[in-house]
DNA sequence: GCCAACGTTGGC
DNA sequence: GCCAACGTTGGC
């Protein structure tokens, strides 16, 4: 089991919103990195710090776990999703997800206060200019930002 | 296969 | 709303 730090702007998804909903599918992402570590390397059951990006202020506020394996995005073959990517074939898809269930809201842990955590100093997001939706995260991390 | 131009992300 | 950082695209 691998952890994982997921990032919403929580305009577009909430983490009220996945409470509500339950479980989600995490389409929209059109990045590589990001779909590779969905597609290669995320099993059910993976945790998922779910985290507040472009809000005010940013940072991990629940948990979230893997609750189905990567399957194909159906927004790329939607010619009306902003999503849709014409290069994409049913028979070839370009763009995967996995769903991701509901597990419990946390306090918001800010993006000051992680910075602030010198054990959290490597983590990817707080890395400069890092601007990836999905990143895995360490399990030491992962210990230390539950109990933050 | 290089790299300039362009688009996007996301903190500030 | 600005802009640094970075990923992608496409001409050559």
């Amino acid at each position: 089991m691998r952890y994982w730090l997921m990032k919403s702007e929580p305009e577009a998804y909430s983490i009220d919103m996945l409470a509500k909903d339950k479980t989600t599918p995490w389409t929209g992402i059109r990045n590589y990195q990001a779909r590779n570590f969905m597609r290669d390397q995320m099993s059910k059951g993976d945790r998922v710090l779910f985290y507040h990006s472009n809000c005010e202020p940013p940072g991990v506020v629940g948990i979230a776990e893997v609750s189905a394996l990567a399957y194909p995005d159906e927004t790329q073959f939607d010619r009306k999703s902003k999503y849709y990517d014409e290069k994409a074939t049913r028979e070839n898809p370009r763009w995967l997800h996995v769903d991701i269930k509901f597990v419990k809201k946390l306090r918001l842990i800010s993006l000051d206060e992680l910075r602030t955590n010198k054990a959290l100093a490597n983590m990817r997001i707080l890395a400069r200019g890092n601007r990836l939706s999905i990143t895995p995260v360490d399990p030491a991390e992962w210990e230390t930002i539950t109990k933050m």
